[in-house]
DNA sequence: CACCATGTTCCTTG
DNA sequence: CCAAGGAACATGGT
């Protein structure tokens, strides 16, 4: 599903086919993940609408309403939590189980569906404003994560999901990056010297890109109708492999010879979540 | 049945 | 006020 290079892929996916189309019916099935735009507000806004166009920051999309007429523009937040889907569908498709919202479109509709109903779909921008840096731009600088990690007193690990620290780095890549710039996922954030934290800024730039240019080029399924669909798939499923997951160094890999040293990748468990590494390659100190 | 899962938010504690 | 930790959210796969 959806850190940040997921989310570019959806994006670029999506943009050709809904950027200029009109907004005619909306659907609500699961209300929760409007939150907290209430449905009837919701309906108005968005009913006879154009999408303008589509952006993304962090795991977010941010949709660009152009209401009927004189009303200024809005935008309509997207977040896919952790099993959240976007995709097109012809009219008479039926509905995939746990669809939350349908629009209707020119030609087709657009579905988004949760399973977990974890995932946004809302004019609440909010969440956006919090955000740290977007790590693909200039903004994400040396300075400004290097000031920011100082005070930190958690494992580097465990900031890095952290969206307002540097936005899009979910549990996944969080591992990859440490992994490819050789840190300990237990190191405290403001423990890290100089040239760990350039190491790092480098490997999340250089694990996100990757992975982006990756999955433009797999050619993808993203219909949303398949067991096996999409690169939203992780983990270890036999058959259809994408190479997706092939790209992974260490994430769901415990047990696992290093790529590089052919030690044994461990997993820990941080905050909750799994933390996958090499214990050599990345050792503490 | 038990445990695990790509994320965020809210509540509590220090 | 801020940082950090943990539960909650809801469903499915193994």
């Amino acid at each position: 599903m959806p850190e940040l290079p997921e989310v570019e892929i959806l994006l670029r996916h999506l943009r050709p086919l809904i950027q200029g189309e009109r907004i005619r019916s909306v659907e609500v099935r699961r209300t929760k993940v409007l939150t907290p735009t209430s449905p009837r507000q919701f309906r108005r806004v968005l009913v006879g609408a154009k999408i303008v166009g589509i952006t993304r920051r962090g795991k977010y999309l941010l949709f660009k309403l152009c209401p009927k007429r004189g009303h200024p523009p809005v935008t309509l937040l997207g977040h896919l939590g952790m099993t959240g889907r976007m995709f097109l569908a012809r009219t008479g498709d039926r509905l995939p189980k746990h669809t939350a919202v349908v629009l209707g479109l020119r030609r087709g509709k657009f579905i988004y569906q949760d399973t977990r109903y974890f995932g946004r779909l809302t004019l609440d921008i909010s969440a956006v404003a919090k955000l740290g840096p977007e790590p693909l731009s200039a903004d994400f600088d040396g300075a400004g994560f290097t000031q920011a990690l100082k005070r930190s007193r958690q494992a580097i690990k465990v900031k890095l999901l952290d969206q307002t620290l540097v936005a899009g780095i979910g549990n996944i890549y969080a591992s990859e990056a440490l992994f490819r710039a050789r840190i300990s996922p237990r190191l405290l954030a403001g423990r890290l010297n100089a040239a760990q934290v350039r190491r790092l800024r480098r490997a999340i730039r250089a694990v996100l890109a990757e992975a982006v240019a990756c999955g433009s080029t797999v050619p993808m399924n993203l219909g949303g109708n398949r067991k096996n669909d999409g690169f939203f798939h992780f983990g270890h499923s036999a058959g259809t492999t994408d190479f997706y997951e092939e790209r992974l160094r260490v994430y769901d890999r415990e047990g696992e010879p290093c790529w590089k040293c052919g030690a044994p990748i461990k997993r820990i468990v941080q905050a909750a979540r799994s933390t996958f590494f090499c214990p050599i390659c990345q050792r503490a100190n």
